[in-house]
DNA sequence: GTGGTCTAGACCACG
DNA sequence: GTGGTCTAGACCACC
């Protein structure tokens, strides 16, 4: 696994194991792989997966049992889905909104990458 | 002056003192407000406001002449915006196309929103 | 059996086992469910009934016999009514009234609450 | 400072600052003892003390200001005790009248309690 | 075996 | 100076 520099370690790994939860590598109810586990295939230091499952059970994503390991909560995916949805609505969105009107780039020129990508298609 | 959590203060002084030259508040080879003065008004350490215009300096959109203060560069406006456009189109234009897809979003949802912020008409 | 995360549960387990000998649902001198028992009935591990077994036989509350099983001491009940009413009055009480005094909390309100709960008859 | 050990260290010293912060010790809008300060005075590893740090500013008692240190926040206060009233309400006062019922006490036996401590009177 | 906590020490960006 | 992150390694209680 790599990791950029810019954003905590840990904080990457919570987000990379966000996405494998949406897509239904860890499922839910299910058991994640140990800290242990996830750290030695991580190549990083087993406290900072502590860190990013911490951070993940605060989020109500991930759950431990005591003795037994983290599981994947109830409803974790589509409290994940809610939670990015959000951000990209109230931060992203307008952010990047701000910067076409200070660019000055046209509504047009947006559009046309997004019809080249395809967005509209179902996954 | 407000700033936000998630990126260096200096490094949101320097992106705002872009967007003022931009807007001619600053225009070339005007001179700069002092450090001393910027940071009064921004209630920020002066020494937050020497990096912002390091930064600055760095990129070519102001220069400092000995004893006399910063400068704002010639052509500065038209590189910061050649900069901002190109980071915009190769940076944040992918990572939200990665954005809708991986959420599912409609590129009608985003136009929409555009179409209200009216983004395609001149300041 | 539902269990609380800030609490052992071989702990939470010999509390419950406690209250049901009091309770007369495992009478003195009788057989205690197996340890296998017990751990299914309960869903949680066997090792877990079992220490939650060794520390009642420390405390003298049941106590093993030799290919035959746990049995319910002679005057368990009583024993553990002492412990608990002693624990209750010099480790509960004044810390819960410790709490009291440093959230301005009136005797008045709980009180009313001991009424409500009708705590003054008897069961 | 000392600590007992049935509790994280790092919960009992961000509880402790909690009673410091209501007691006025550190007043609203103050700044914080910086965490090397703090860990020597506790005599507590540094890493301890940002964990009790980062557990007090996720629940808004306090917020940490880019290479300036902590700061006590606005209603931190009032928060404080909010959140130690609703657990004593809907934890602490349950789980007693629980126990009272379980053990046969009565509501006269605590109500004398309270009475020699005063606890009606205001502080 | 599991997670949870604590220590020691290092390096970094920020103000 | 400040906090923030990461590493290494240790010890513990619990299942």
């Amino acid at each position: 696994m790599e990791f950029k520099n810019n954003k905590p370690i840990f904080l990457q790994i919570a987000e990379h194991i966000c996405y494998e939860i949406l897509g239904r590598r860890y499922p839910e109810g299910e058991r994640m792989p140990s800290v242990r586990e996830y750290a030695t295939e991580a190549e990083v230091n087993p406290g900072t997966v502590v860190r990013s499952f911490e951070w993940l059970s605060q989020k109500d994503i991930i759950a431990s049992r005591r003795g037994m390991g983290y599981y994947v909560s109830l409803g974790a995916a589509e409290r994940i889905r809610q939670n990015l949805r959000e951000a990209f609505f109230q931060e992203t969105l307008p952010e990047f909104v701000r910067q076409m009107k200070n660019l000055g780039i046209k509504a047009e020129e947006v559009e046309n990458v997004l019809k080249q990508e395809k967005v509209n298609e179902e996954e």
